[in-house]
DNA sequence: TACATTAAAGTTGTATACATGTTCTTCTTG
DNA sequence: CAAGAAGAACATGTATACAACTTTAATGTA
């Protein structure tokens, strides 16, 4: 019964479990108010129960299940409305993201948004969705990074991975890929220039494009 | 060997642990850099290694500890320049709760404001720290709950847990209360009258002068 | 002495066993 | 038949046992 059919990744079992019960929930294989059983959980992937509690208690803190003492652990899940908060929240984080990173950037980053805008262009040109969604999120993985905060990276991140639900839905419409890729080159300029507010106004746009047009 | 002098909240071996680490790293006992060892943690809790580890892979999530595989768990820790970071993120999303939340807040909600200030104001006479410190963290609780965003609460929650480390330090510096009340006041008055803008403001001048002052 | 090899101690990763608590079924009783 | 009690089935909470991996100490050799 293995369900599992991962990569190389298999750092540990807790850390599978984790990202197959995740990926459940955002799925929506798993609703909110199910419950989980560990012992059952534990069977689909031929696992003992110990790393699926130590997940189980990481989904809970992630805020995606509830334990509730000596009853279970069930579904919270994410709602649309939770989805739209999400990219308010984004709006203020982002941009305070990119105002700082305009102003901690390094070299090598620079370079490698570089780069990515020019694969961004290549695959906006080939319609090539699934690329482009990779691209997008490194692309602001770098700048979270560069704003070399921990906590705002630690939020961003974890804000990032709740909408992917949201992306998961509507991949591969590319009516705005070309509009997306611009607001791209827009940041990047931005950020290269070291113009921070420039960079945040930027930032905002997209944001906020992408909220009312979630495909890329 | 029970170092765990806790209350009732005996909710499970976990969040004991999970609390008393959690406690430990934010006091300093545990510093960055310093390995965890599980079965010294759970000799010195008195338990065994199953709800140290479960407690261990939460405070990974936190990003207070790092696992490496194979390894151990190493402290990271919270920096005074991780705290400046999260006074501006906080800057933001406060802003935003307050924001919310005179839209969104419940008569009952705004009764407890009332209540609150009422008691901060006794306290500020009384210069009573302790209870003040108490007060304020339900006043910022109430208004993250009454915005009604779970993904906002949640990380506001992570912030102001953070947070109370700096707290901590500085709790018994009285100079700053009889303003920190005024600003209070300002802001339950803007969430009663519904002033959205004004109650986002109000909000936002409180966190920009607590971080300046940070002892209440 | 310096360096490689290997044994040993220590630590984490995982599975299993048992204790405790909860839920559901069934049987009794009014 | 309805309501409640007893017990079985089931799920979680915790502890322990064992396997795999890492680091350290020890041993042997050039």
């Amino acid at each position: 019964m293995d369900n599992l059919h991962e990569t190389q990744d298999n750092r540990s079992l807790t850390s599978r479990v984790f990202k197959y019960v995740r990926l459940g929930i955002i799925e929506g294989r798993y609703k909110s108010g199910d419950y989980l059983i560990e012992t059952r959980l534990a069977n689909e992937l031929g696992v003992s129960r110990t790393p699926v509690r130590e997940a189980l208690r990481q989904l809970e803190l992630e805020d995606l299940v509830e334990c509730i003492p000596n009853r279970g652990v069930v579904v919270k899940g994410i709602s649309s409305e939770d989805i739209d908060d999400i990219y308010t929240i984004r709006l203020q984080l982002e941009g305070l993201a990119a105002y700082w990173a305009s102003q901690r950037i390094k070299q090598t980053q620079l370079n490698r948004l570089e780069e990515i805008i020019e694969l961004m262009e290549l695959y906006t040109r080939r319609n090539d969705s699934t690329n482009l969604a990779r691209l997008d999120t490194e692309f602001h993985e770098i700048i979270f990074t560069a704003a070399n905060s921990r906590s705002l990276k630690h939020i961003l991140v974890w804000l990032h991975q709740n909408i992917q639900y949201a992306r998961q839905s509507s991949l591969m419409s590319p009516s705005r890929t070309p509009k997306s890729f611009e607001e791209h080159k827009l940041i990047f300029t931005a950020l290269e220039a070291g113009e921070a507010d420039l960079a945040k106004t930027y930032m905002e746009k997209h944001i906020t494009a992408a909220h009312s047009h979630p495909e890329e």
